[in-house]
DNA sequence: ATTTTGGGCACT
DNA sequence: GTGCCCAAAATT
């Protein structure tokens, strides 16, 4: 190759072509350095013709700078990048850039300095100086960890570096891992974990894609049985991706992996510090890496011998992404294994339409897991009808909860408590005018936290200390919380039950992989009576003395409209439940509702699955909603209103016509202001046959806009606000 | 996206 | 002529 064309990670920019220089190794896939006018830009030698653009004339070509010190791109990787960002109708540029989201790991290896004993002794020796030197003895690490170690401050290990006592040594950043092993723990299967077990290792073993639909009831074991999948992955040195949907349940996950592999995995997600980053990076290019636990984001990586990937939770909401590349790594996972030739398996208690239509079209393979682990029975679960079982005035727990949960602290069992509002309240208000406290960036309610007493909104993260006065009319400490959030039931339980001890599990109070761990400890050692949680107590969780959970309001998500409410409800409300009773004690639930006749609650209360997943078959079949028809979005935000609302209507103004395709908008989107920005929204809704991307990008592809607008294009949208 | 360039214009 | 601002062009 003398003459090479490159993806960048600039999508205004298109491919550039440049000329290689003699003796400079370059290949399809090679992550390069080029001069860009007077700066140096990383792009991708790609394959010649599938770059959209002509050729630039022979005398404009600039010779490349440098080979980046990291293998090339897998052609396999290369497709699954042209494939995101044909079908979501995202720029190669955008999708490129996740794969070598490295935290600098392109520019090769790198070396800290650490320190040793060299053997020598200080002019002078000290208290300190010796105190130190005896806990130093057969230690190596950075004077911040030998600070730890030692428990003197750095200052006296820099003295003692100064006096040559201490030597420094140059270590590789990126230490190995410590390796996982296949026959650390083997456990005992049950027959059918034995059978799925069985199944997901021959098709690791015959290294072909093919897609699975693990479906088993919650408790049933579904993660011991694809940890056989991974065995045989490690056994046959290929690497294994297991995407988890929330790292904050991780935690979780993690014990029990290393239970049975003995090390834990390589972990990636977005709160990965620069230098963790690089070194997970490079381990999973280089392919020393074996098991890589990830969010979504983990998806893109360049894997050198990926041989398995596990989506877990597989039905979860947050594996769709709602901002950038809006993808769903669900889908984007089984397109990677047909690339790459492996097998996916997406593992779910409650499985999304979507995934089940794809099992009954024979398209996944389907493993069911129909009967909890260990002969734990499935909970009994009951509905409350709160227009008849009414709590008192500005209290959420009906009479008969409050009842189950005095029996459970009683018997000495843990409850739980799921409602899906972080803070003390949704909404506060002036009780003098009336006035409610509003973000100034989002169409949003300010949430009250008192725990951290804070008044934040959810959606943009902005916090602010909660006024003395009312804003508007002045009068002095007149606020007023309306409605339920986790931390008012909390208080709620306490005045009912003032000896139990409770515990709200929220994103806000499981911050971070200390607390989750302490709260997991705690919780398992029967430390906790009542567990007040958000959806992050949904899934997960094994608390074998957990006998009762209380759905506080199951209606909440039915409010709003959205197109996967139902499921959505039916998931959170089967997934929380399924917390109830994993040990020996048999589980009770009891989920309150003011519509205890609707279909999702009437199916939830009669543990009758299948009677729900119909309902919901025939309810998208008519509306032309997924699997049945397509939807997109397109999304239309700037900072300045009319701006945005003049590009949404020249949007909705050269819209194409289709018999096949409807368009509706462009309408305020629910969300009309989020983080700053002013947002307009069309939604298309198409047959199944029809070509919705092409339709799109003929459409979008003939307009321009001002710089300050932004057109989004969400496929197969999750989130309709 | 970022940088360079060049035209128009005020000022000297 | 020089400096400055801004829009347009170039970047491979």
């Amino acid at each position: 190759m003398n003459r090479v064309r490159l993806l960048i990670f600039n999508a205004a920019l298109g491919a550039l072509d440049y000329s290689v220089p003699q003796g400079m190794e370059v290949v399809t896939g090679s992550v390069v350095l080029a001069p860009l006018g007077p700066r140096q830009i990383v792009g991708i030698v790609w394959e010649e013709g599938r770059l959209p653009g002509d050729p630039a004339p022979e005398h404009k070509l600039r010779p490349l700078i440098s080979v980046l010190p990291v293998p090339p791109l897998s052609a396999a990787l290369m497709r699954l990048i042209e494939w995101t960002a044909d079908y979501y109708c995202a720029s190669l540029a955008g999708v490129a850039r996740m794969v070598l989201a490295s935290g600098g790991a392109l520019r090769g290896p790198s070396t800290m300095t650490e320190y040793r004993l060299s053997g020598g002794l200080p002019e002078r020796m000290t208290a300190m100086r010796e105190l130190a030197m005896a806990a130093l003895e057969g230690e190596q690490a950075s004077l911040k960890e030998l600070a730890g170690i030692t428990g003197v401050s750095e200052g006296v290990l820099r003295g003692l570096v100064n006096q040559g006592v201490l030597e420094p040594i140059a270590v590789d950043c990126d230490r190995p891992y410590p390796p996982a092993r296949a026959d650390f723990a083997p456990p005992e299967l049950s027959e059918q974990q034995q059978a799925v077990a069985q199944r997901l290792v021959e098709a690791v073993k015959a290294g072909k894609f093919a897609p699975f639909l693990l479906d088993g009831v919650t408790g049933s074991g579904k993660t011991e049985a694809y940890f056989e999948a991974i065995a045989a992955a490690l056994e046959q040195d290929a690497q294994v991706l297991v995407l988890l949907p929330e790292i904050a349940l991780t935690e979780a996950f993690l014990k029990r992996f290393e239970a049975r592999f003995g090390a834990a995995p390589v972990l990636w997600h977005s709160s990965l510090k620069a230098t963790e980053r690089r070194r997970a990076w490079r381990s999973i290019a280089s392919g020393e890496a074996q098991v890589v636990v990830g969010a979504r984001s983990a998806l893109f990586l360049p894997y050198a011998n990926l041989g398995l990937i596990v989506v877990d939770e597989a039905h979860e909401v947050s594996f769709k992404q709602d901002e950038g590349v809006r993808y769903n790594a669900r889908d984007v996972a089984v397109m990677r294994g047909r690339f790459e030739g492996l097998p996916v398996v997406l593992a779910s208690a409650t499985p999304a339409l979507e995934s089940l239509h794809m099992a009954d079209q024979g398209i996944y393979e389907r493993l069911d897991l129909p009967a909890r682990f260990g002969g734990a029975q499935m909970p009994a679960i009951s509905t409350v009808d709160l227009t008849k079982e009414k709590p008192p005035s500005q209290h959420w727990l009906s009479p008969p909860l409050v009842e189950a949960l005095k029996e459970r602290l009683a018997r000495g069992e843990q409850s739980l408590l799921f409602l899906n509002r972080r803070g003390y309240a949704p909404l506060t208000l002036c009780r003098h005018c009336g006035y409610r406290f509003k973000c100034p960036h989002c169409s949003a309610w300010l949430v009250e936290h008192r725990l951290s007493h804070r008044l934040a909104c959810h959606h943009c993260g902005l916090e602010t200390k909660p006024p003395e006065a009312c804003p508007e009319c002045h009068e002095p400490d007149c606020m007023v919380a309306c409605g339920p959030g986790v931390e008012r039931i909390a208080d709620e339980v306490a005045e009912i039950l003032p000896e139990a001890r409770i515990a709200i599990a929220t994103s806000d109070t499981l911050n971070s992989p200390d607390k989750a761990a302490a709260f997991i400890a705690a919780a398992e050692a029967g430390a906790i009576d009542v567990i007040v949680g958000t959806q992050l107590v949904t899934k997960g969780f094994h608390f074998p003395e957990l006998t009762l959970v209380g759905v506080i309001d199951a209606d909440l998500g039915l409010e709003g409209g959205d197109l996967r409410a139902a499921e959505r409800t039916y998931q959170q409300v089967a997934q929380v439940a399924g917390r109830a009773g994993r040990g020996a004690k048999p589980g009770q639930v009891l989920i309150q509702t003011r519509h205890p006749e609707a279909a999702v609650i009437a199916a939830l209360a009669g543990g009758d699955r299948d009677a729900f997943y119909a309902a919901e078959t025939e309810a998208r079949r008519d509306a032309g909603a997924p699997p049945f028809g397509r939807w997109a979005a397109i999304i239309v935000s700037s900072e300045d209103d009319a701006e945005a609302r003049e590009a949404a209507k020249r949007i909705g103004a050269t819209r194409p016509h289709f018999d096949d395709v409807a368009i509706l908008g462009p309408a305020p989107a629910p969300m009309a202001l989020l983080r700053g920005r002013y947002r307009y929204r069309l939604l298309l809704n198409a047959r199944r046959s029809a070509s919705l991307q092409d339709v799109i990008r003929n459409w979008l592809g003939a307009l321009t806009f001002p710089a300050g607008v932004r057109v989004g294009v969400d496929i197969d949208p999750y989130s309709f606000v």
